[in-house]
DNA sequence: GGAACACTTCGACCGCCGTCGAACTGTTTG
DNA sequence: CAAACAGTTCGACGGCGGTCGAAGTGTTCC
């Protein structure tokens, strides 16, 4: 289902969690719009995609978190052949609802440590998350890191509240998110990061 | 490169870790020889499989833990799809070189409760792990379970334990894994794990 | 009402790729 | 050396499925 190339590049374009319309879909895979009408129609019935009606527009998005996880996953393994073209996502990018890429790992690998108050001083209600329907932790293997960054309600919370704060901003049409002034001083300061970090980006 | 049946099910079937020859392989995926050189032969260039000869055979398996994981999360897509098929593996499976399933989600979560000492215990020896080159501590998430089981050098270590202690048995030609009852007491005993969890399985 | 637009259905085309039979190379065994 | 066997190469076949043009349905907006 995935195998296709023009199935393939709408799933990536959805990866960052949003919706889009049929048109814009089939526009940015550069196939017609009947083609993506058939596309469209297989992912849904594949469980991949789920959709929503307004007005005479359709909205595509992934249908869960699995379904990010599983193209990340496999991202994982193609990896060697497309450094260019993830090149600009390495450093920060969405991952269906929360946070990936090396500022991703970094920030779970600080959340991680025993005794840190981060979560505390941010605001996150750990309680209410844990009564929510959804899994609190999930780990998502980061394809560019090769290492896990924090999925499930806690990303999904903790990449909200980063947005929230103006700490990270999505670019428009992509997954990657750029991180604000602002951001940077907030993150060095919150998760003890090292000067070099956001150099390095 | 996974889409395809034939190759689908030769990489599914190396997915315990072990390795098989060409014609085995062609074998059990119900396809000719010739057929199977040709796949074996895209999936090594993929870097999906590696091989070694050893006489006139040649020797197949995974290329490494990620497209195990890789494997995995697609499996989880496709879970409402195959019920009949996975009942077998839902207990307790190898992902690749570790333990995976409910008992894999299970001792994963009694090993992230704080102050656990089942690991020193077992005597694993955290401090030579961590020196290895592969990275410690990898989360897969369980395609049957929806939540992470431990994975990496830990995760490889520990179901070796497992083995050797023979508290879970390899199924042949299958990912399977069967709990001794020695293995229902350690478990039972070390993990503190409730005494209905092996009357469900 | 009518024009513009988003999406769908139908039908036809075409190319890629999985498949196997036949024949070939190389290794093992007796 | 001959026979058996693992794996490969080549060529031909066939079908699935992605593609688009044309035409149809339903919605929005003036």
């Amino acid at each position: 289902m995935l195998a296709d190339p023009s199935r393939a590049a709408m799933v990536l374009a959805l990866m960052d969690g949003r919706s889009r319309s049929a048109k814009k879909l089939a526009l940015d895979a550069g196939i017609t719009a009947q083609t993506a009408s058939a596309h469209l129609r297989k992912l849904v019935n594949a469980n991949l995609l789920v959709w929503q009606g307004r007005g005479r527009c359709k909205y595509f998005s992934l249908a869960g978190s699995e379904v990010a996880q599983a193209v990340e996953a496999l991202s994982e393994l193609g990896v060697k052949q497309i450094p260019a073209a993830a090149r600009d996502l390495r450093f920060a990018r969405c991952c269906y609802d929360h946070l990936a890429g090396r500022l991703g790992v970094a920030l779970t690998e600080r959340l991680l440590q025993p005794r840190n108050t981060v979560l505390r001083e941010l605001g996150i209600d750990l309680t209410a998350l844990e009564s929510s329907r959804r899994p609190l932790f999930r780990c998502c293997t980061d394809w560019t890191e090769r290492r896990p960054h924090v999925a499930g309600a806690l990303g999904a919370a903790l990449l909200r509240r980063y947005k929230d704060e103006r700490w990270l901003v999505a670019v428009e049409d992509s997954r990657k998110l750029v991180v604000t002034p602002a951001g940077k001083s907030a993150f060095a300061h919150r998760f003890a990061l090292g000067p070099g970090f956001f150099t390095q980006e």
